[in-house]
RNA sequence: CGGGGUGUGGCUCAGCUUGGCUAGAGCGCUUGGUUCGGGACCAAGAGGUCGCAGGUUCAAAUCCUGUCACCCCGACCA
């Protein structure tokens, strides 16, 4: 392609609506324009990459065995409905009602599919013998976003792969899972994103059945920790804590058990200003409804809850903070003074529960709180779990150091579904004897667009983005400094004509601007590499090779210059796929 | 949806508090010339109903009311 013919709107000004990296490079280099909040047209250059990573999608899903199929945009809403998921998307499921002839029909636009492929396999596939199928696309997907934000990080249409598979059993179903899951890390790999697999929340079937693919980031919306041995990763939500259960026994340091007026502070800020002890020093007195009924959830004041570790720990289907009501009858005050002194209700307790000697709590009557409250003597417990979300510092659950917490993008989920949709939607089969059963799915996606943007996130340098060879708009710009002159182009363009005969994804920048303008604009978009011919260089006979990276660009005689690029990136390339897992 | 902020040529912004004359600057764009290895210089130009609507006033970019859009923080995110 030549500059000149396609759009390339570089700007050098930052725009002011932009904030984080990725959204301000990718607009000042020509990638993108917003349309609205929440809506992007690629550019030219931004497409080419775009293209590039479905490009690499499509090879990798083939390569697991996936099949690629293309499924309307457009939904009928009575299939939300029937799955449930018109509520449960809520305001996020885009749907509105057309006029056809003299009747209406209301319709969706796809924010997924596990809808219209489930209906779809539900009335074409019915025997056992044609299972296992995994079958994907490449679609836009429609959200409402409430907010969209970070350019196009959060956007309320997007480009996905999203790929669903369907098995009669469970060991189908785990060995197509890992099939995906080495798909990804190759895709991730392949983009030149540096990811991290971590464990996600299981959903219905439990164990090891989903994973995020995340690209650490400092704007990433989600967290995620670590262990410092990187033998752990998980998000949030997830994440357990090595901890080990500490010893319960009242501390030789126990002071007398008081109760102290503490009107209107309810909370552990407003308690731990009034007393002047610090937060770690309370204890959190939560009131949940489990299945209904009440227990008391203990923590340390400065940590925060899981509701999802609180609910495995009781055991229980459903966890939900109690209402005024039931906090009044456990413990006979309101809001904001429970405690475990006196408590009426079982408690539950996290594991740095009992090593806070001569806590502070609420004392279970309205204004007023207790301290030197201490276990053993003042409450008991017999054991203690893991009830809170995991911090920064906490012992690896694998034994390999400490945790950290960092942000990241979510750029992929394997999710093992079970069988909701399929039950839901009739996708049943026959087995072997005859019998009747759902089929069991999963689902597998990928954020296309994401994968761009969180490169754009995470790798630029001062002038502007750094790619990959595998997914740059192009791989090689040739520049000659100076078009007017007749020698200097005829050059630039044999060895452009040659570069795109050898296959190379090449630009000619045959802009008539001078060079400091050129080597400006090609370092902010990040071409790779750079052919510069003109100038004191061609006088010696000579061209210049430069990465995108180095400081310096390498002089080669005018007759090498295609071969050296053509070297260049075959090694290059080779470099990058060393990178690719297996 | 709660809180905060911003809307002035394509981009970045000044002007608004304290109403006043023809609405400015830099970058970009057009034309001509000089230049030509890291976003050149000179000259001449084009381009703005100051987001939109209403109001106050002799007079509104500026004050008031409403409205729309965008950005940020939070809530939400199969």
């Amino acid at each position: 392609m030549r500059w000149s013919k396609t759009l390339i709107p570089t700007m050098r000004e930052v725009p002011s609506d932009a904030e984080i990296p990725s959204h301000q490079l990718m607009l000042r280099a020509g990638l993108v324009r917003q349309l609205m909040a929440g809506a992007y047209t690629y550019l030219p250059l931004g497409w080419k990459s775009i293209r590039k990573v479905e490009a690499i999608v499509r090879e990798e899903m083939n390569r697991a065995g996936a099949v690629e199929l293309f499924m309307p945009a457009l939904h009928p809403i009575d299939l939300y409905e029937r799955t449930g998921r018109k509520a449960a998307f809520g305001n996020v499921l885009i749907n509105f009602q057309v006029q056809r002839g003299d009747r209406k029909v209301h319709l969706a636009l796809g924010p997924t599919h596990e809808e219209v492929i489930t209906d779809l396999i539900a009335r074409h596939l019915n025997s056992w013998r044609q299972l296992p199928l995994c079958l994907y696309q490449i679609q836009t997907k429609f959200r409402n976003e409430e907010r969209p934000r970070f350019g196009v990080l959060r956007t309320s249409e997007f480009i996905m792969k999203d790929a669903y598979s369907f098995s009669a059993s469970l060991e189908q179903l785990d060995a197509v899972y890992q099939q995906m899951y080495h798909a990804y890390c190759r895709i991730f790999s392949r983009c030149g994103l540096n990811y991290l697999a971590v464990e996600a929340e299981s959903g219905p079937i439990g164990g090891d059945a989903s994973h995020e693919f995340m690209v650490p980031a400092n704007n990433g919306e989600d967290s995620v920790v670590r262990s410092t041995g990187g033998a752990y990763a998980a998000n949030l939500e997830r994440a357990e804590t090595g901890r080990q259960p500490p010893p319960i026994q009242t501390s030789p340091h126990a002071t007398a058990l008081q109760q102290v007026a503490t009107p209107n502070a309810t909370s552990i800020e407003q308690v731990s200003r009034l007393l002047k002890c610090s937060p770690s020093q309370m204890l959190k007195t939560l009131i949940y409804l489990a299945d209904s009924k009440p227990v008391a959830v203990l923590l340390r004041g400065d940590h925060v809850a899981n509701e999802a570790k609180i609910r495995r720990a009781l055991g229980a289907g459903t966890v939900e903070l109690a209402d005024e009501k039931t906090i009044r009858a456990v413990t006979g005050a309101p809001t904001g003074f429970a405690g475990p002194v006196g408590i009426q209700c079982p408690i539950i307790a996290d594991h740095d529960v009992p090593a806070v000697v001569n806590a502070v709590t609420g004392a279970n009557a309205a204004d007023m709180h207790l301290t030197g409250v201490n276990v053993g003597r003042d409450y008991a417990l017999a054991t203690t779990s893991d009830l809170r979300m995991a911090v920064a510092g906490d012992p690896s659950p694998r034994g390999d150091g400490t945790l950290e917490v960092v942000h990241g993008i979510e750029v992929g989920h394997v999710f093992k579904l079970g069988t909701k949709y399929s039950v839901a939607l009739n996708a049943e089969f026959l087995d072997e004897k005859e019998q009747r059963h759902p089929m069991i799915m999963g689902c597998y996606g990928i954020g296309v667009n994401r994968i761009v943007a969180s490169l754009a996130e995470t790798s630029f340098d001062e002038n502007g983005l750094i790619w990959p060879l595998s997914i740059a708009p192009y791989e090689v710009v040739v520049i000659p400094l100076n078009v007017a002159d007749p020698q200097v182009m005829s050059l630039a363009e044999r060895f452009y004509a040659e570069l795109q005969q050898a296959g190379v994804d090449v630009l000619l920048d045959d802009r008539d601007a001078r060079p400091g303008f050129k080597f400006k604009d090609s370092d902010l978009i990040g071409f790779p590499l750079r052919l510069v011919i003109g100038g004191k260089g061609l006088q010696e006979g000579l061209a210049e090779v430069k990465w995108r990276t180095a400081s310096e660009p390498e002089k080669v005689p005018i007759d090498a210059a295609v071969a050296a690029v053509l070297d260049r990136l075959t090694a290059r390339r080779a470099e990058e796929a060393r990178r690719v897992p297996e």
